[in-house]
DNA sequence: GTGAAATTTGCATACGTATGCAAAAAATGG
DNA sequence: CCATTTTTTGCATACGTATGCAAATTTCAC
């Protein structure tokens, strides 16, 4: 039953018999307040349809049970499934999630301005970096922080992602194994952390057996790896192999040597990186390596949560193992 | 330079030599303040790194510039496409997204709750529906909903969503052109309005000509798309023509069919529904039904924004118009 | 320059909750 | 049952901003 103007706490108060402090009390975490008369607000509270306002809440506590969470690539299927884990996993913790999206691969003052205004409780930035000085606005009203999928030339931040050096090694390592003689690497934007450590690892293996190599820019689209592949097999010679940065890129790249007529895997070999759902089709079955999402949420989500709790602000930089997944296209 | 403490608006009133007051105005849309104060209020926040605290704002004006948006099935790549969009439009228009996720049909209260806990301007629902109750509970609060997606059973509410029922005849009688003798509807979750209504122009034709047909049920999943098919095909007998209830779920039956050495567009036709990215990627070339997103999204932006400027409670079922996009699998 | 009208400003207060402090109540010990 | 400790409660105030109202300032017409 609720009146016409919304119910505070001061309405349960006088329905309840106490005062409002005693029905703040009740809902707030960790008071104190008898089973009598905690008994008595909730009844009274549910007759009236009570409900703490949040913002009178923030204004007194100065903090906000809001994460901001910033993505720019939501094209790419992998992010998807991390933003609703994300917000499950907050939703568990009590926390909401304030969705920002970017287009922008350094994000502006203004995309974070609003963060800053809502003084959110955490942020977590995918998939993007953003220039040192918006960062510090952070660290200054005691955000914590973490680049999610990023790792940063600094070390004044967190930063959570896959271990994409060792995985770069590891997939050349498997398709070594597997007797492959040259290769191409088809990169994501060039001036992302993952393409390029995944790079650097893959190569650094290559190099060391002295197995030619070629290494094509791309964008980590589809139509990216499409073109790209295409490219690639122009001069009329296909590898024995590519490594694609990302799992979008190396569907593309399948349907491309397809659409080509090159057969998969016995004239050349495709692995992606993400372990996106699409890759488990059955029209593309490909081998990937599986970003360890679940352990990087977990990471990133208790990292927010420990500096919620008391904030350090300390830095680090985690790296979480994948996995090869092998399927049909190797 | 900020200090240690919050900067607040007194703060700022202070360095400028101007009230409180003067401060409020200056950030306050449409209230009178000169071009003097004005220009040494801004000069003065902009010294001292002032930003408005929303939290105390919401708490005067009793409502907030955050619209709560509710989603389910972000499996399907339909669906991420439309968050990125509803949040550059709502960024636009001065908005912030928080973003809820269900996993439910039908949302429950605990879903909403912190909807009404953070007084949201404003709530979108995405392929989702919520007892009627809870529904109500945001007509009691004056916040403004819409259904994307989804239309309901009552009219008490407002709803947007593509002309379905249309849809589903012209993808009928643009089949009949091409000569098509018989047909399989493949459904997706069969309590969703979409896919009945869908289903309902489409047999309505068929109906009206005689044209024999058959219905699986599944459940927009591309897995359950690609099982259907399988299932379809069983007896031996393929049919002239799939028409699937979204394109995910169609892409699954292409891919099945394929793995069956089913010829398409020879032996057998699909059509899906949606237009999503992957619906032109090379491999598929899907011919669909486009979802006219960015009117279904003008209309529900355009609905809310009039409804938070002055509350009505209108009710009313939008339906867009989408198109018939003609690819390869016809 | 003067008086009236129009605009701008500051003052004081309100929004709904949390919290330190002191008073009240309950629990404990003898 | 009384004295003491512990727990619970209410009071009063603070959080940072918006806004009605009256005072102060500016603008305008003559």
């Amino acid at each position: 039953m609720d009146m016409n103007h919304t119910v505070t706490a001061k309405d349960v108060a006088k329905l309840a018999g106490v005062s409002q402090s005693s029905v703040s009390r009740v809902y707030f975490e960790g008071a104190k307040v008898s089973e009598k008369t905690r008994l008595k607000v909730l009844a009274a509270a549910k007759q009236l349809g009570y409900r703490p306002n949040e913002f009178a809440r923030s204004l007194i506590t100065n903090r906000t049970r809001i994460i901001g969470l910033v993505m720019k690539g939501v094209d790419n299927p992998f992010y998807p499934q991390v933003l609703t884990r994300f917000t499950a996993a907050f939703k568990a913790l009590g926390f909401s999630v304030l969705f920002v999206h970017t287009n922008n691969e350094e994000l502006e003052a203004e995309d974070i301005e609003i963060l800053l205004n809502y003084n959110v409780a955490g942020v977590i930035i995918t998939d993007a970096t953003m220039s040192l000085n918006v960062a510090n606005e952070f660290k200054e009203n005691k955000i914590p922080l973490v680049f999610f999928n990023r790792k940063l030339q600094t070390d004044d931040f967190y930063s959570v992602s896959c271990n994409n050096l060792d995985a770069g090694r590891k997939v050349a390592m498997y398709l070594l194994e597997k007797g492959v003689t040259d290769m191409v690497y088809i990169s994501g934007n060039e001036d992302t952390s993952t393409s390029r450590e995944r790079q650097r690892g893959f190569f650094e293996v290559l190099e060391s057996r002295q197995i030619p190599y070629t290494k094509y820019a791309s964008n980590y689209t589809y139509e990216g790896g499409y073109q790209t592949a295409l490219k690639a097999i122009r001069s009329g010679h296909v590898p024995a192999a590519f490594f694609v940065a990302n799992d979008i890129m190396a569907l593309g790249t399948v349907d491309a040597l397809k659409q080509q007529g090159v057969k998969i895997p016995e004239e050349t070999k495709v692995i992606g990186f993400d372990d996106i759902e699409m890759a488990d089709w059955p029209s593309y079955q490909l081998t990937t390596w599986r970003q360890p999402v679940e352990k990087m949420i977990h990471f990133t989500t208790s990292y927010l949560m420990d500096e919620i709790a008391a904030y350090t602000g300390k830095s680090g930089k985690v790296e979480v193992d994948g996995a090869l997944i092998e399927r049909l296209t190797t």
